[in-house]
DNA sequence: TATTGTTATACTCTATAACTATA
DNA sequence: TATAGTTATAGAGTATAACAATA
């Protein structure tokens, strides 16, 4: 239960910080052409990965405002902007009419895929320097983290 | 120069923007009771470490704004809480009155300890369940990207 | 009566442009 | 004429509150 009484920690947060503002970066400005902003990014990125719904991918609205972790407000605005641009589709859930279900349109899927291409390339370039091994045990001891992270969450909500 | 084929990188950039998120917003929740926003936090961070400027922690508000990659006009707005806050000071430089040189007060100096203490403590129990050395290594991956990123950027701006 | 998504409105953080006072 | 910082204003991206349709 005890942590290291070492700096390295904090030392590790903050080139976690540099690291992860220079990819958002780069990924931004190379996602720029083709009219995708870093929330419809993230967006699209929930729609695609939601759990249950492989297939249709449909989702309800206030699900997607849970998972970005914005209020079902906010959602609104973002997934106007996706259905303007034709990615996503906003359809009448059969089983209840109040409720909207959101599907990722061809051009949907299509914009996720660049938008993956260009993640992979971005951090492909950042971490070119570091080993394929090591890359491995970086994204190891990140997961073991993370599970830490997880289950501690987990244990505080009971 | 050429980057392995695998998606291991984008996976390490995902569990990365995970990590940092995570880590962003619990210390954003601990450093709320004190009133420090992240973005104040940010700015006296790079107070603090203004190179070339130890001891007074003199620098100017123009040379704040280009380390924070915000506008002249935005970091008037950040140090105008700060100076209210009466964790900044705006002095005139004697040797160009149209400029403001910006120096911590004790009570910035405080705060500026709170927070890494909250860092510390953030980044020790996120990055627990990691051990010791492969704490290290992590950090040293992280560095070789950076390192590396930072060689692109200078030989791309020759 | 409670819930889903929306309209209306406002706040925060950032930006650009015009202005003041120096240089 | 150019520069440092500010006033004025605007744009994202987010929030809360009130409302309509439905459960």
């Amino acid at each position: 239960m005890t942590t290291p009484p070492t700096e390295t920690a904090a030392e590790l947060a903050d080139a976690l910080t540099r690291a992860m503002k220079r990819i958002r970066r780069q990924t931004m400005q190379r996602l720029e052409p083709y009219g995708i902003t870093p929330g419809q990014a993230r967006a699209l990125r929930m729609l695609a990965h939601s759990p249950g719904c492989e297939g249709t991918q449909a989702i309800r609205l206030s699900d997607l405002a849970d998972r970005l972790h914005i209020a079902p407000r906010s959602a609104t605005t973002v997934v106007d902007a996706l259905e303007e641009a034709g990615l996503v589709e906003r359809t009448p859930d059969p089983a209840d009419r109040r409720a909207v279900r959101l599907t990722l349109t061809e051009a949907g899927h299509g914009a996720l895929e660049r938008i993956g291409l260009v993640r992979l390339e971005v951090a492909q370039e950042y971490f070119g320097p570091v080993g394929g091994a090591e890359q491995e045990a970086l994204l190891l001891a990140l997961r073991a983290a993370e599970l830490g992270y997880e289950e501690r969450r987990a244990s505080e909500a009971q």
